[in-house]
DNA sequence: AGCCAGGCTCTCG
DNA sequence: CGAGAGCATGGC
């Protein structure tokens, strides 16, 4: 089954798809030779898709394949995936007619044109991966949590390259604190992940629900849970939920990026970097995430970074 | 050796 | 409540 698709607005997919590799290998998320592999689910089985790009951000052309599959409801599936891992919905024209006016955000816009923050696939997949990257660098949080979905995420052969679905709840619910110990998780990140996976496969936790509330509710929700604070919540909301209105002050990275466009590379409060980010409004996300990536390309321009 | 890395929990005032 | 200490884990 093969399928083109055009996106509404600019998209640079290989800044857009980046994320997958700035901090290591990802076998879930399999990216290199101008495609892109992932698995998708459909009724308990698993497809492997292929999705292949060309032409310039204002027009690109995007081929989804799903080798080995005639089935509708499986490359609806895929698309319904790629759209949300490349944001499809945003509304990146709006967003630049904002950031025209920002001082920092401006002078992004050429050298970042097209790039979108990516979407979870789930909710489930979104929160483990920032369980991993609680206050550890990211490449180590890449590391583990690579080791993580090699053990417990099932393989799929696409297109000659090995791809792991990302586990189940139902999988990782099973596993054993020792066993994530020994992919150098910490005790209490061994625990949240169980944890988590419990609250998922029993249903206590219903991210169905989660996505019907407001921003601040499901803030509230989230931090009850043991292992989940403010930061982890945000960034939930920001790529699992793609609400636009979110600024993760407390980040680590964010407090970077506001410090160097912003004030000088001085710090700037976390209360000031929110005052600052509300005035964007619905376009937070999207402006968060150019912030980072752009200064990613200043630490790159600059010869340091990781 | 000691600080850093895209935090979280728990305790106290 | 809000600040601060304590806590894990590995990389450099």
């Amino acid at each position: 089954m093969r399928v083109q698709l055009l996106a509404e607005g600019p998209l640079d997919v290989g800044q857009t798809l980046a994320r997958y590799r700035i901090w290591g290998e990802d076998p879930v998320n399999r990216l290199g030779g101008a495609r892109f592999r992932r698995v998708v689910r459909v009724d308990g089985h698993l497809h492997g898709y292929e999705l292949r790009w060309s032409g310039p951000p204002e027009a690109v052309k995007l081929t989804l394949s799903v080798p080995g599959s005639r089935s509708t409801r499986v490359a609806e599936a895929a698309l319904a995936e790629v759209r949300r891992l490349l944001f499809l919905d945003a509304d990146l024209p709006a967003f630049y007619r904002m950031a025209k006016g920002d001082p920092a955000l401006s002078g992004l816009i050429t050298p970042l044109y097209g790039l979108r923050p990516t979407l979870a696939p789930s909710p489930f997949e979104m929160l483990v991966g920032a369980i991993s990257a609680q206050q550890v660098n990211l490449a180590f949080a890449f590391t583990t949590r690579g080791r993580l979905v090699r053990r417990f995420g099932e393989r799929v052969s696409v297109s000659g390259q090995v791809v792991h679905a990302f586990p189940l709840p139902e999988s990782l619910a099973r596993a054993r604190v020792r066993e994530l110990r020994r992919m150098q998780f910490s005790t209490r990140k061994a625990e949240y992940i169980i944890g988590l996976a419990r609250l998922a496969s029993s249903g206590a936790l219903d991210f169905d629900h989660l996505a019907r509330l407001a921003n601040e509710e499901v803030i509230a929700a989230l931090t009850r849970v043991r292992g989940f604070g403010r930061w982890t919540a945000e960034w939930f909301l920001a790529r699992a939920l793609g609400r636009g209105d979110v600024c993760p002050a407390g980040d680590l990275g964010v407090r970077k990026c506001f410090a160097y466009f912003y004030n000088r590379g001085r710090p700037l409060s976390e209360k000031a970097i929110r005052r600052r980010a509300r005035q964007w409004g619905e376009h937070q996300n999207l402006a968060v995430h150019y912030l980072l990536a752009g200064l990613r390309l200043a630490e790159e321009r600059s010869g340091g970074g990781t």
